[in-house]
RNA sequence: GGGGAGUUACCGAAGCGGUCAAACGGGACAGACUGUAAAUCUGUUGGCUUAUGCCUUCGCAGGUUCGAAUCCUGCACUCCCCA
């Protein structure tokens, strides 16, 4: 299958520019770019779809541009916002570009030879220019009329039949497409970027910088979006209860981060294994096969997980997400090491007591549930136990009246409670 | 300003002198089932050295009584109706 076709076989593409695209990036190596707001100290699932898109280009022998907007990023792009933004100190936007940077490394190449990434900040061309001079050479070249007719400014100025919120917007963030579209016009001059690529909702701003260049220099550039990643339900994916899904290990573990994927609805798998994998074809429509007969396997979803993971957090992030979840689903627990463990346990709660504790005739487990915070009470933790809701290592406690000892030690140091199907927490004997 | 109703455990809501740590519903927690889903079913749901035991709780403070969530007085707050 043509690069192109694949695209379009797994959906990513929503609007082009030109229907004869496909051929054109056929002929020879393109050059492309995708822009990414610093708005986070770390890309999360809503910034993946580009950062693979630019992954899927250099694979097919073209050569990406990541641009961080460093300037936009001061301004705050209106597209899609119902609600002016608030802007970002430059030392705010400098370590979020930095972390940012870093975190696309593992999905595209920056280094090698011809084919490499480039990642650029828009400060840097955008930052010089004097206010007069920017609209003498750029403001000139558009109509308001266009400007006004763009969705991201219609809906916020809610001309439209249902105004219910019209918040409108600050004449900074009305600037935000001149200062995108020049971005394009400068690629194009300094690194001969013919192709803009970004999700749906910068539509507007691509074409504004297709105008440009046409006005400006003359030439035909090419614009491309893919869907934004939604959930069945409507709803924005990498979203959970406590917040994004981050990429950054340090923000949602590698653990949490294949959980997400683990948990994607029946629903999504397949436009996610589509639209995020690099799965064939072929696999990618016998696991639909599979889901359809056997959904209770989820092999879908195992599939999405470890390719994700994989591409984030790379084998040795994967391998640990795997321990984790065998252990956080009922493994038995022992011969462990205190590392391991404290990899494994990241994000949950733990408590230092005094290894005499352990002496004989050691900790009775009723104290240590209290102590671990599992139960709030010691009669709330005699139920728990008497229910047999209570773990020790994942082995359940079967007395109310057991203790822990040296030998309940699943590592040097610690010992692992659990309440329940889930709820653990740690105690530290030192 | 006048008249009325109310304040109970995480929430809603019964109880109107002893049998009340307080019905019932929701939530929450645990168990079974299951696909790490949904639904369902079961159990638990003030604390304590588990005890036919003690302690603390029915807006707050006093009082009546052998005995009060229940009766009386005062105070605080909430709601409704009339001006």
């Amino acid at each position: 299958m043509k690069f192109f076709d694949e695209l379009r076989w797994r959906g990513l593409v929503h609007q082009s520019t030109d229907p004869a695209l496909g051929a054109w990036l056929d002929r020879q190596p393109r050059t492309l770019y995708a822009g990414f707001d610093p708005t986070g100290d770390s890309l999360h699932v809503g910034h993946l779809m580009g950062v693979i898109m630019l992954r899927r280009f250099q694979r097919a022998g073209h050569r990406p541009i990541a641009v961080v907007g460093g300037a936009t990023g001061m301004i705050g792009d209106p597209s899609g916002k119902s609600a002016e933004r608030n802007l970002l100190s430059k030392d705010q936007l400098q370590k979020n570009i930095d972390c940012m940077a870093r975190q696309m490394e593992s999905c595209v190449d920056f280094d090698s030879g011809a084919g490499a990434a480039r990642l650029l900040n828009n400060f840097d061309w955008t930052g010089p220019w004097s206010y007069l001079e920017f609209l003498r050479d750029i403001g000139k070249n558009f109509p308001v009329n266009v400007m006004l007719a763009k969705d991201s400014v219609k809906s916020r100025l809610g001309r439209d039949a249902d105004a219910a919120a019209q918040s409108g917007m600050s004449y900074t963030e009305f600037s935000y497409m001149l200062l995108q579209a020049y971005d394009f016009v400068h690629l194009y001059d300094r690194h001969g970027c013919e192709l803009q690529a970004g999700g749906s909702d910068q539509w507007g701003n691509i074409t504004a910088g297709i105008d440009l260049a046409r006005r400006m220099r003359g030439v035909q550039l090419h614009g491309l979006t893919w869907p934004l990643l939604t959930k069945s339900d409507g709803s924005k994916m990498g979203k959970t209860e406590s917040g994004a899904v981050w990429l950054s290990g340090d923000k949602t573990s590698p653990y949490q981060f294949y959980q997400y994927w683990i948990n994607v609805d029946d629903d999504d798998a397949g436009r996610c294994l589509r639209l995020l994998t690099e799965l064939s074809r072929e696999e990618i429509e016998s696991l639909d096969k599979h889901r359809a007969i056997e959904p209770a396997r989820r092999e879908s979803q195992r599939r999405l997980a470890e390719e994700m993971t994989r591409l984030v957090h790379g084998q040795t992030g994967l391998a640990a997400a795997r321990r984790a979840t065998d252990i956080f689903f009922g493994a038995e627990i022992s011969q462990l090491s205190d590392a391991e463990l404290g990899q494994i346990f990241a994000d949950v709660p733990s408590r230092l007591l005094t290894a005499a504790a352990l002496q004989s005739p050691g900790l009775p487990i009723i104290d240590a549930l209290c102590e671990a915070g599992l139960a709030g009470s010691k009669g709330e933790a005699r139920r728990t136990i008497s229910q047999g809701g209570a773990y020790v290592n994942n082995r359940r406690v079967e007395s109310v009246d057991a203790a822990l000892t040296r030998a309940d030690l699943a590592s040097e140091t610690v010992v692992v409670l659990r309440s329940g199907k889930k709820k653990y927490a740690l105690l530290r004997f030192t």
